[in-house]
DNA sequence: AATGAATGAGACTTCATTCAT
DNA sequence: GATGAATGAAGTCTCATTCAT
């Protein structure tokens, strides 16, 4: 990924003014119908430093999707290591959780994500959508790996598989939950905290069960 | 849905030939980007016709996801008579193999899919998808609550549960099989129809599993 | 060349009018700097219109171009008409002091012709430029050719070597003068038409002696 | 033309390369289409350099210009003093095929030349043009007038008008014969330089003819 | 009822120039 | 003296919508 030098050169907090602003205008409309008008309205700069720092609207995207990426990587990081020694589905109704959470907090984020996943006229969107997908499963396999040499899963489970319901299901739920909370008309299943947190667990029993059987 | 009488007194294939077109516009490029130059220009048609069947874009947009929905649900309709009588995990997976094949034969209505799910600017969006939303939620519980009458299912399974489970991985599934099919570069796992198939029996032997462990 | 159907659409006066005024933009400011602001600013109408007409600024410049060969042609097609009969001579004479009072009455056409022989990143110059080289150079062949055939000139005459060097001269000629014309601040030699007319004349004798002793 | 003492004050290669870099601009993109932002970015200096050593646009222009000029200059004075004591259209001849050479050799002088000549928003354009021209018409008067003193032309040759027609006929040779080369694709007569040689030889040939025949 | 010419707001992008550091 | 971040005017082009014919 490219790095602007011009845009290296700013001060910390003014560098996150502006990649906080583009992910909002990105996250809320997309990336053909964000408008750099409209960002260098609200970021209160020229319309020229913006293509300065990154070129054209495709840099610029691609240095929110870095910096949206890290933010994510970072809390799982966090989350991964604060579980570590429980059992594997705790630790993943844990991470779902907190994936809730980070949702909740930083709904930008989760609408970036949404928007790169089904737009499919943003540049090199495939590259994006791989990184991403990569990286959910990844964390997974490895999830589940540990609960394998924990002797908690079967060693025989073909990990793969079990790494893609794991993820369809958690994906799903996130999606599903998320929706309900930023755009409550949508939801069709209204609910709070305390409900959703025991429908994750119920999901979740459900997976274990299934995977469990398997072997 | 206000229908346009000047429409309705068009030939049924020019109104088929116009729908199909605005169909494939809104799906290929979205909401925002379809653009009705592009539109009149393939069809062949004069711009001011589009206004004065359908208003304004918003319009078109309403006709076309009408024209697509009832497709996709005379389509579910038929499979889901024609496995009546069969066990309810068989019906889902076959259920589930009559999408992709629909998906793989009628990639537009996808595309349509993925649009309104999260493309947000989209007028009336939240209309359009709770009518998705629900129609794949009833069909399952109902499909669900058949296997209860029959037996095979534990009566004091959470159906509204269970078909959120069971809908979140049968659209996951189905999302990223089409996906790999469609852009096959996307994908990250290549597949072929016998491949997709035999994942398709292992997905739903979890979810088996899983179900009838829960009670 | 593709002809835009709304353009043609328009009355013949419009037409008219909107080439006249975009050869001026082109013909004073070269492709590059011609601006289709200024254009529709001077035209009185809207910026979208250009853009209906002609789809972009090279279709523009396109329609321009042959826009103004067509004149040139129709009026050198009068010359050769006009002079047939003459001695050879005498119609390259004619020819060349049509030419410059052609420049004189309609700057703009010879302005065009600069810009395309001398400006590099017009979209398909090498194509404008072709077509005009080609033209001339035809032209002079025509002619010198007749004077073969009515024993003016030897036989053993290369056509293609002496028509390069009288429509080198003849092209400079022309250049030299119209420029002491159009831009008199440039002009090297100051003139009146008398004695441009004298010049045209010694020059032309130059030619036919050259040639003639060429055998 | 103001010198600036910053500028005079660099080391001669770093002024030299500046100057080559930027009659490079120049040269391939003409005075309007030049950008300072790719020229800095190629030579890897700040953009504020060249306003310091240059005050604008303008000023770096003309000495580029002077740049160019001193560098033909002192090419022709080598070519004239090399030629001294022979006959006159061999004299012309080799003048005209050390242009051709020294283009071939150094394409972005002669392409700066034809921006000049043909680009009118050029600032002062017209007094580097007038600086040209009379450098060539100098150049040929002073051959001819040689050719005079040695007894080669006739005495009441019209050495203006001479000069006229020789210098029309080989710039457009060189020109022609440059643009082939530079340009392929332009070229409407092929060649190498054999054919080239050939030519001028037969273009001087008659140039001779026309004007001993003129007295 | 159908047409398609006209519109103008708004999109992305380039650029020469300024000036605080 | 050198730097390079900031600027904003101006560029080309797209588009949904209107309305006279």
């Amino acid at each position: 990924m490219p790095t602007s030098p011009t845009f290296n050169n700013l001060p910390i907090n003014k560098q996150e003014r502006i990649l906080d602003g583009a992910l909002s205008e990105f996250a809320e409309k997309g990336y053909a119908r964000a408008s750099l008008n409209s960002l260098v309205a609200q970021l209160g700069i020229a319309k020229g430093s913006i293509f300065q720092y990154f070129h054209d609207k495709a840099g610029l995207f691609s240095h929110v999707f870095d910096f949206a990426v890290n933010r994510v990587k970072n809390h799982l990081r966090v989350v991964r290591e604060e579980t570590r020694g429980r059992d594997v589905f705790s630790r993943i109704h844990m991470s779902l959780m907190a994936g809730l959470d980070m949702i909740v907090k930083n709904p930008l984020l989760f609408k970036l994500y949404l928007k790169i996943m089904f737009e499919s006229d943003i540049p090199f969107r495939a590259q994006y959508l791989k990184s991403i997908l990569m990286f959910g499963r990844d964390y997974l396999v490895d999830l589940l790996q540990e609960g394998v040499d924990s002797g908690e899963l079967n060693p025989e489970l073909d990990l793969e598989l079990a790494a893609f319901v794991v993820e369809a299901v958690l994906e799903r739920f996130l999606v599903a939950s998320a929706v309900e909370h930023l755009d409550p008309e949508l939801g069709i299943y209204a609910a709070d905290r305390a409900e959703v947190e025991l429908r994750s667990l119920q999901v979740v029993q459900i997976l274990r069960s299934g995977l469990i059987s398997q072997s």
